[in-house]
DNA sequence: CCAGTCATGTGAATTTTTTAACAAGTGGAA
DNA sequence: TTCCACTTGTTAAAAAATTCACATGACTGG
């Protein structure tokens, strides 16, 4: 039964599933109930039988689904199932440890240029790269079929990275910096707020002690 | 109307609200109504109203929410209004960018304790702050007043942090690993993973090109 | 080949979340 | 004081997401 429209939420999920698939077939499971994969992602098991029909059919009545096979069809589900090149503005802490982080490539997000418009930091050679200004970037993007665009400056920066990332033409965008910012509405921005998820802790800590 | 029961997603979205109602104030707004906060935050204006009315009455009528008084109040609901103690397990690529991240002590969350199992790595001072081996962890918690734990380790390594962490009587665990945890059900955990946000958008793009 | 067991896919029921609508309260101008 | 333009808090309605429940198909052992 596909499906048009898909929750946000399922998207979220799907993600897990992937993670938790790749740790079972590392351990040699070939195949996998709905139900075990369920308490493994601490999800109910109609809600992965859901998820899943929102795409297609892709177990087997009575045995399950194999593994494998699952986490391609999640993956082509999903678009990811090619290389998506990205540009990363802002190449600092959260920069650098993004550039060294192999695993994005690994996943099929690769890291094809780095921008900074730090005049320190302009010309010098990282992982492999050379970082360069931002404003390149618009010559660039069309060059190296960037697609993604990833925004670690400092929040009052990101507007202007966004800027730039528009104007390139790029895609999508993520966004690193704690603020808020504006694009065309045909271009998906999600934020990565790692507060978010410590006000969570925090919030449910404080719920359960007092 | 204050309530027990308070939906996940809305703590997701007092976090965007603090964010933006924190630009707000800088740039020197006093007031805001929830109809422009709405806007600033890409949500519905009842949704506003209706999170915080999770928490109690913040605002007045005919006029708006006072700003400062409205993160203040905010924070106090979310038990952030005050400092919480963290441990990090795991100083790499992504621990010692957190360690580096001042916007952390900044907003009420201190790292105070960084932890790792490589002995070229232990003993070494890293932002004012000696690695030390995770076995310590256990007498360091309630010395230090540890309470939140901080998991940044290879996924392979999540569950032996997570249990240093459960040893020491921590209360809510943050995991950046990609790799699922389990843990006495008292204690909550929060997974921080970026390749959900990466998917979201390889997903939001392909929707809109084919 | 049949009976019994297991596990998917899916419509229906339930629960949760979001949105709309409005009564009630505020402050300023006339 | 009275009106008017605003904006909250809250109830009611709508929409969306989750869970249940089971018919349907798959495999196993006898
Ligand atoms: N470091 C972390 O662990 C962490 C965690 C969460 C969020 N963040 C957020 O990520 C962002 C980056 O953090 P950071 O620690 O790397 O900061 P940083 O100061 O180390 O790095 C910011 C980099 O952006 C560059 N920059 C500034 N303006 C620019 C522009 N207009 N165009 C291109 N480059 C520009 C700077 O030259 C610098 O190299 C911040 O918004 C921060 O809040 C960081
Ligand atoms: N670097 C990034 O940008 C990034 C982004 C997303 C997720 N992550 C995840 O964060 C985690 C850390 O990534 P990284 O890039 O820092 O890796 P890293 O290899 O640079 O660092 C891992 C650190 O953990 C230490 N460690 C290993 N086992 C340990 C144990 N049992 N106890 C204590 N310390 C231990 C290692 O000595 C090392 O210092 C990984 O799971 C990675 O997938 C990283």
């Amino acid at each position: 039964m596909k499906s048009e429209h898909i929750p946000k939420a399922t998207i979220g999920r799907l993600a897990v599933y992937i993670q938790v698939l790749e740790n079972l077939l590392r351990d040699g499971n070939e195949v996998i109930s709905s139900e075990k994969l369920a308490r493994a992602c601490s999800v109910n098991s109609s809600q992965i039988r859901k998820d899943l029909a929102y795409f297609g059919e892709f177990g087997v009545r009575g045995v399950g689904y194999y593994v494998q096979e699952l986490i391609t069809s999640i993956k082509a589900s999903l678009g990811i199932d090619r290389v998506w090149k990205c540009a990363l503005i802002g190449v600092g802490n959260m920069g650098s440890a993004l550039l060294r982080h192999h695993d994005f490539e690994k996943r099929g997000f690769k890291i094809c240029a780095a921008f900074d418009c730090d005049p320190d930091k302009i010309g010098l050679e990282f992982e492999g790269m050379e970082i360069v200004c931002p404003t390149h970037l618009k010559e660039q993007a069309p060059e190296l079929n960037l697609e993604i665009g990833i925004i670690a400056t400092p929040p009052d920066r990101a507007q202007r990275a966004a800027n730039h990332l528009v104007d390139a033409n790029i895609k999508g965008i993520i966004n690193f910096a704690p603020s808020r910012i504006n694009v065309p509405k045909h271009i998906p921005v999600e934020y990565v707020d790692f507060f978010d998820h410590l006000y969570a802790i925090a919030f449910q800590i404080t719920l359960g002690t007092d």
